[in-house]
This record gives structure tokens, sequence and C-alpha cells, in this order.
DNA sequence: CGAGTCATTGATGAACTTCAAAGGGAGTGG
DNA sequence: CCACTCCCTTTGAAGTTCATCAATGACTCG
């Protein structure tokens, strides 16, 4: 059954993935094809956006992206792994900005000024599809679905953007670390992977900064809710025990 | 030559503005047409624009442009006056998610999941541009550079809303406040207006809301930066005396 | 094995919130 | 025209949360 080596992301649940990093699998073979950009595409259509989507070997922890300033040519559909965006300050010392997991679009920062405004590494072992931008442009005006389905993807970033904001904004530390899990183990659910138990790709340090908050309270933070048995920690392994309960802390008020 | 009642909006500097609120002005008349949406169009394809744009009379302060849950159909270019969207909360409260001055579109919330995400509400007698969305995507189909335009709007939404989550996790209340004096100023510039003299449309606690800190706070810093001798204050009317000086504070690390 | 990175935990202090009270302006009605 | 109310705003004092400083523990990789 799974004859290839697997990374085994945790004990009890190895997930069998396919040459997740093969750069020759099409978008139609793709099995993120139902939530990357191909989804409401017909079988035409879906060969018409792989004529131009570039696949590259995989990426290595901590290679770059593109970095903040370049030129912006592309957006990039995550493949396998994840990546972190973040932006650096004059004064030294950097914010990041977001974590992106397969089926997700990163790069879009670039698309208004033609610049891109973050730089943005792997995470982890990654591989990415290379979109570039104007050729589709160029085929989004051929194809009505990739266009509508483009506006409602730069739209969910839109949103999603908000509710971060709302996080930071109003949100205590514990509320903002539930969020984050909660939001990592909704996007695992996406994919098919388990809701339960997930494997942070990101360091205590990404984390707090991308919280707004620091590495210790990130820590802290997660001790508690360990010790108040809503999630087991080991390391990096996350389980999720109490959804719901860690849905509620989220809600509540703050 | 301003025959009409222009409204004075402080002192010194009144703007003779004709008929900010008339429904019957077309893209191609309008003062805002190189920063709103018709920017790099052709006199046919505003023209074109203009056909499906739907223009009502003015909203009084306090009315609702669409709210939270509703039915995502069109987004709307505010033509004159100001807004703020805001998002409810569970359990009472909200929390403001944005202003949006002339040119600006509001309204790209409900794209994604075709409801509104946000409400959104005039904060003066205000006017907007009503786009019907699918009405609008055919027509970027046809012209190239509006949907290229649309895409720009969008990243720029992106890319905005990312310096203010940066904003809210890593600026003091001080730089806070000290940005958003910035940023409207900025956005008063683009049209032409004053960048020293504003008057700020929302009340203490809409900036509160939108920054993440209380209403108190908010009143001490911009006290504390009249003291200084940054701004100058009246009431809600705000004289930016010393704009390098502000801008060297939102800078600095917090 | 040792160096380096990453993570945990404790003690102190600062920034901001919360609670409380009082000071204007704008609008309404007598 | 004045008194009245309501809302927005300002200012002060006490209380929290989280950041900072500091030290130790755990894991990884050459």
């Amino acid at each position: 059954m799974t004859d290839d080596r697997s990374t085994e992301l945790i004990g009890t649940y190895s997930i069998p993935q396919r040459c997740q990093h093969n750069p020759t699998v099409t978008c139609s073979d793709c099995r993120l094809g139902e939530l990357c950009l191909p989804i409401a595409l017909d079988s035409i259509e879906i060969n018409q956006l792989d004529t131009i989507v570039q696949r590259g070997k995989p990426l290595q922890i901590g290679d770059e992206l593109f970095h903040e300033g370049a030129t912006f040519n592309a957006i990039y559909a995550v493949r396998s792994g994840s990546f972190k965006s973040y932006k650096l300050f004059a004064g030294g010392g950097s914010q990041v900005t977001g974590f992106y997991l397969p089926g997700e679009i990163v790069g879009m920062d670039g698309i208004s000024s033609l610049t891109h405004t973050v730089s943005t590494v792997a995470l982890e072992t990654s591989s990415v599809c290379e979109i570039p931008f104007k050729r589709f442009t160029e085929l989004s005006l051929k194809i009505p679905s990739l266009q509508n389905r483009f506006f409602r993807m730069m739209g969910k970033e839109i949103t999603s953007d908000q509710q971060v904001r709302t996080l930071l904004s109003v949100k205590t530390a514990e509320q903002r670390v539930a969020a984050l899990l909660l939001s990592l183990s909704t996007r695992h659910q996406r994919r098919k992977l388990s809701a339960t138990r997930l494997r942070l790709p990101m360091t205590r340090a990404d984390i707090g900064s991308y919280l707004g908050i620091t590495i210790e309270t990130v820590s802290r933070v997660l001790s508690k809710l360990s010790k108040q048995g809503l999630i087991k920690l080991d390391q990096r392994e996350v389980e999720i025990c109490k959804f719901n309960a860690l849905q509620e802390l989220v809600m509540e008020k703050p």
C-alpha cells in the first residue's frame, strides 16, 4: 500500500502520501485539486492551467521562495510542506505575517505594487507550483470560472487577514494561541488529515511573532492549555483533546 | 466660482467641491477617477463601466450600506463622505475593521463567501457608486485592464491589512495612533486635499476599536502628542505640525 | 560529545485596561 | 434664549496582562 517513504507525521496515524514533492504530478492528478485553484474548473480548463504552471524541485528548510523587495512575477500554490511569510523591520527584528499550507496561495502580497512586500521561506521540505502572474491573468480572461475562483481566493485572504486583526486587537494571549491551533486544525481537516493531531512546522518564535506575543508567553500558554487538558503537547506535536472547549475559549470575551 | 454650498471642513482652506453627492456625475466626470477603479481605462471602457454603476441618493450619518451576514451582491466605491466597517461579537461589543474614504472600495469582505462578514455604516453624509459584482466580473473578462486594476486593488487591500496587523502586534498605543493619523493624511493627499489638516470623521471609540486600544488610551495619546507639539487638536480637527517626527515615531522600535 | 538552537519556567516591571468622575458641545424643548 | 439632556471626551487612580531579564533544560547535528 504505502510503498514509498511516507514521512510519519505522528505516531498513530501515518499518512500515506504518494510522491508529495513529485514535480511531474499535474493539476488534474493532484490530491489538492479540490481545494486549490482548479476547483470549479472542468478538465479542459485544468489542462490549460497546467500549461502555465511551473513545478520545480523541492525547497529545503529555510530556502527562500521570494524575498521582500523582489519583483513580483508569480504566485505560488503550496503543494507540500509549509511556508512562512515575514517582514523585516528597519531597526532589526521581523514580523511573521502568515503561514501557508498545501493548497494555499502565497505571493499575493506583490500583486498591488508588483514588488513583494514580504519574504517567504520554507519551514520544512516543501514544494510549490509556480504560476506566472501575467500569463495567469491572461488565462483568467478566457476562463471565467478561473477569474472568479481567483477573486474569491483573494477575498478569502482579505477576510482571514481581518480575522487575524481581530485576534490581535482584542484577544488575550491564550485566545490567540488557541485560535492558531484551531486554524491549523481546520486547514488540516480540509486536506482530509486528522483534525485533532498535528505537527507545528514553525518555531515558538514564529508563533509568537505571528500572534504578537513573546516566545515566553507562547510557551506559558501552551503549558497552561496542556495542564488544563485541552491539548496534549510533545514538542511540536499537538493533540487537540477538547476541540469545543478551545473554540469557546476563543469566543469568550477577553 | 464655488457657487454651491461647499461644506467647509476647516477654517483656513475651504475646499470647493461641486456637487459632491450628486448622483448624476458619471465616472468620466468624477473628480476621483484617477484614484478609483477607472484608472488605466480609456474613455470607451469607462463608459462601459458607467453602464453598470448605480448611484443612489446620499446616506446620512449612521445609515447602513450593508450589514454582516447579508448576501453579497455588490462592491461600493466611496464617492463622498466616509464609512466604517465593523464586526459584531457574540457576547456584545464590536470591532471596527476599517475606515473608507472617497475613491476607496468597500464591500470586498463578501467576495469570498458571497456573504458580508462585516457591517458598514456612513460616518457622515456620504454617497457611493454601487457596482453589482456579477456584472462587474463579466465586464472584467472583456476589459483586461479593468480585471488587472481590480486584482491590484484587492492586492492593495491585502497588503494594507497586513500593515495594520503589524501595527497591532508590535506597536505601542502611541505608534498606532500616529500611524492612523499619517494614513488618513496620506489618503487625504491623494485626493489633493491638505496633508496637514484633517477632520476625523470617526469617534474616539471608533479609533480605539480599530487600533485595539481603549478610548481612554486614545484620548491620552492624542493629548500627549498635542502637548509635545506634534499635532494640534481641536475636537475632531487635527493639524499635523511635525509630519516627519510622527513618521519617525511610527518607525521606532516599541 | 560539544556547540548551537529551541523551549520552558521564574521574578520583576511597564504599558495598557478598568473603574470612576467630571468637563464640554450639540441639539431639544420650554 | 436659556436650561436641560445626551453623548463624546478628557483626566485620574488602581489593577492586569504581558514583556523583559535571567537561568536552566532539551534536542539536533556535525
